[in-house]
DNA sequence: GTCTATAAAGCGATAGAC
DNA sequence: GTCTATCGCTTTATAGAC
């Protein structure tokens, strides 16, 4: 077996799934170690400020998916519409049809929040002004689109939570397609 | 300063708030021992099977306490719309308007699902159960009522992670009323 | 029923050889 | 850059005095 190299950035997925599957502190250093593959040692080489770089890391990372699949399609695509369904397309697809947990929102409502607050609100905050402005581009007054941005995230992270504790991943998919229904004005 | 003597429901209260507050995991018995003010030998006294235990008789109360207040009057009254009414009053109350977390959520998306996947199934689906009765009473067809049951749990929760993301509580009653609106058809 | 003392295990993090 | 060994601390849980 050959030693490998790696890079800083390969370790993010795999760390990122450590932290949803068991929140902040339920990921052990020993856990990480073992789903990446790496020594101890070696991820306090890439990761010197140690569990809490790590998550940081990880939520940048989330950050800057998001940013780039969903949020700036959001943002600044011309065609509002289509922009919305394929927000609808990229969530369903990332959280497995309700069966991957958002550690954002997960981390929202553990100790963790006060940890990484800045980066949880920065993450919804971005998502809601997103789909604001795509809302408010597809004809809806500004206020409304707000409430409507607001309603449609606060949707998708409980029918996360009900999904999971339901253990029943249609309620995932059929939030989904409801909420785009009310969104794209029963277009399909 | 005179030595008390517990029962075990009078701790229920203070450990709820050390697992809302803390998760699982992050919910040391020394802190359990702390909030509660009775030491560690006391504890596993009343909670012989430790701090599963002691989850487990918390989640049992959230539920009975859900029961009484809200489930059972969403199924029995005859006047629904009075008793989704209330049902609204007391989740605003009991949740705080959002600033506290609910911990059947929580539990069903942290690692403590797995080991609490019972009773936090039930929780959610007398719930809805006992809503979408209501909601059927109130005029609505079956299917239609548990959708609509449905998707208010998960605004309900939902709502509470993004409260707590975004650190605005005017998310939550915002979502509440929009909600008992669109259930209640208008009427106040 | 309450407490303190303590055991045994796991934790995050570091040191140092390679 | 990777690993193993280890430190120091906290953890859950138990034992036993009162």
């Amino acid at each position: 077996m050959a030693k490998m190299v790696s890079e800083r950035a390969d370790l993010l997925p795999a760390m990122a799934e450590v932290f949803r599957e068991h929140g902040f502190e339920g990921a052990s250093i020993a856990l990480i170690s073992e789903k990446t593959g790496l020594g101890k040692g070696s991820l306090y080489h890439f990761f010197p400020g140690g569990k809490e770089e790590m998550a940081g890391a990880v939520l940048g990372e989330i950050g800057a998916w998001f940013t780039t699949h969903v949020f700036a399609p959001l943002q600044w695509d011309t065609d509002a519409a289509a922009a919305i369904d394929r927000m609808f397309r990229a969530v369903i697809e990332y959280f497995d049809s309700g069966r991957r947990v958002c550690l954002v929102g997960a981390f929202a409502l553990a100790t963790s929040r006060d940890r990484f607050a800045k980066q949880v609100r920065s993450y919804f905050r971005m998502w809601k002004e997103a789909l604001a402005t795509a809302l408010v581009r597809l004809g809806r007054d500004k206020p409304a689109a707000e409430l409507m941005a607001e309603e449609v995230l606060a949707v998708i992270q409980g029918s996360l939570v009900l999904a999971r504790a339901l253990d029943d991943r249609t309620v995932f998919a059929r939030s989904m397609s409801r909420v785009k229904r009310v969104l794209l004005g029963h277009q399909r």
